[in-house]
DNA sequence: CGCTGCGTTGAGCTTCTTCAACGATCGTGG
DNA sequence: CCACGATCGTTGAAGAAGCTCAACGCAGCG
C-alpha cells in the first residue's frame, strides 16, 4: 500500500527496520481534513502527534481580539505537535488545514515505546526538535529586531532558496496568511510590497514575485533602513 | 566531590546509573566566567553544550544596530545550547554570564554516545527541548500579539508563581535586562511600571514589586487595554 | 447576477522608539 | 573615608512605524 512508501520517505522515520515500519503502520491512523477545517485547538489534550501526508497545515496562536500569529506552515512529510507528546501537556497552539489535507496520527503511548526501543528514532526526533527551536529563534529575532520590510525581504530570499535560487518566486500561501506569518497585517504587507516595487527591488504580479535587486533585499533583510 | 552531587541534582541527568554518572563526570569540563564575560558568540561552532552550575546566563540575539533580544535566562541546573549538538550546526545566538558563573561543558561526541546508550537520557532531553519549544511559542505570542503593558503584566504574574505565589516579587535581573527579555527598551518599561503604579495595579520599590490588583494584571496579560 | 473572499489604497491615530538630560547608586582608587 | 566615574533607572519631548477603520476593485463561484 502507498502508506508504507510514504512512511519510508519521512525523514523522521529514517533508519527504522522493516518490522519497525510495520509496527509503526499498526499504531497510526489516517485523518482527512477539508480546506479550512480545524485539526486541533490550543488547550486540547495532546494525545499524540501528526505527520502531514498531503496538503498544507498551519500552526498558529490567537489573541483575544482575534489577531493571529502563524508559528509554522507544514507540508507533506513534516511532523507537527510533537512537543506536546514529550511533556504530556495540552497543545500549546491551534492547527488548521489550509488546503484539503491528509495526516497520519501517532498516539503518544505507542510512539514512546517505539522511540525507547530505537536510538535512531530518538536521534531523529532530537534533531527535528532542535531544528524547530532554531526556526523559532529566528522568528523571534525577526519579530523583535527587524522592521516589517526587513521581514518581507528576508522571507522573499528564503522562498528563493527554497525554490532553487530562482529569481522568480511563487507564494504558496495567500497574502493574508503571509502577513500573519510575518507578524503583521495584510494592509501593511500590501503597502510594503508596493513600496519595494517602486524602489525597483522586486516586481510583483499577484502571487508571482520577481527579485530584481538581490543585494538590495539582502541589505534590507539585515536591518538596513528602507 | 561536590561536582557529583551537583550532577545528581540536574533534572536532565535523572535516571542515570552510578557508573553512567562516573562516565559523565569523565567527559565534562568546568568553566568559570566573570560577570559580563562572553561564553560563546552566534556563529561559533557548536562542539558541545553547557549546564549552569552557579550564576546566571543569558542567551540573546543582536541586531546590526546593536539592539538586543534575550531568548532565555538560565540559572543553576539548567542546560543551554543543546540544540546545536543535535543538528551539528553553529550556535544560533550569543551567550553571556550575567553574574560570576560556573558551567559544565559537555562535548558533543561523547554525549551523543551516552545518549544512545540511555533511553532515559534521551527522553529527558526530548522533554527538555519540548519545554524549550513551548516557552519559545509563548514568547512569540507575547511579542506578536500583546502590547508591552500586557507583557509586563504577564511577566509579573509569572514571577509571582515562580516565587511561591507571593504578592511581593523580586526581580532577579536588572530592568534593562528585563526590558530586553520583554522585547522593549528600558525607557518604555520604566514608563509602563510607573503607569501601572498610578493605576493602583502594583506598587514598586526598586527591584521589589508588589501586586496590588491581581485580577487587573491578569486582564492586562490577556490582552485588555490599559 | 449577485455574493463572498481577497487584495489594495487612503486617512487618522496609537503605540512605541529615539534623543536628550538628569538623579541615584555602587564600586573603586586616591 | 571620600570623591569620582560608570552604570542604571527615570523622565520629557518629538518623531516614526505600523495599526485601525473605511471604502473600493476584482475574481471566483454558486
Amino acid at each position: 500500500m502507498e502508506l508504507m512508501s510514504f512512511l519510508k520517505q519521512v525523514p523522521l522515520f529514517a533508519g527504522l527496520t522493516a518490522p519497525q515500519y510495520d509496527e509503526l503502520a499498526m499504531i497510526i491512523t489516517l485523518q482527512d481534513y477539508a480546506r479550512g477545517q480545524s485539526i486541533f485547538a490550543e488547550g486540547d489534550p495532546g494525545t499524540g502527534f501528526y505527520v502531514v501526508m498531503e496538503g498544507l497545515v498551519k500552526i498558529y496562536k490567537l489573541s483575544i481580539e482575534g489577531k493571529e500569529q502563524i508559528l509554522h506552515i507544514f507540508g507533506p512529510g513534516e511532523p507537527f505537535a510533537e512537543a506536546a507528546v514529550f511533556i504530556g501537556s495540552t497543545f500549546p497552539a491551534h492547527a488548521l488545514a489550509l488546503e484539503k489535507s491528509r495526516t497520519i496520527f501517532i498516539p503518544r503511548h505507542a510512539f514512546i515505546e517505539l522511540i525507547q526501543a530505537n536510538p535512531a528514532l530518538a536521534m531523529n526526533m532530537l534533531a527535528a526538535l532542535s531544528m524547530r527551536l532554531k526556526k523559532f529563534a529566528h522568528l523571534i529575532e525577526d519579530l523583535s529586531l527587524k522592521e516589517v520590510p526587513g521581514r518581507v525581504a528576508a522571507h522573499l530570499l528564503y522562498l528563493s532558496t527554497q525554490q532553487g535560487d530562482s529569481d522568480t518566486v511563487k507564494l504558496n500561501i495567500g497574502k493574508a496568511q503571509l502577513a500573519s506569518l510575518l507578524g503583521t497585517i495584510p494592509e501593511t504587507l500590501s503597502r510594503i510590497l508596493s513600496k519595494l516595487g517602486k524602489q525597483g527591488l522586486i516586481s510583483s504580479d499577484g502571487p508571482q514575485i520577481t527579485i530584481l535587486d538581490r543585494d538590495g533585499l539582502e541589505d534590507l533583510a539585515m536591518g538596513e533602513k528602507l
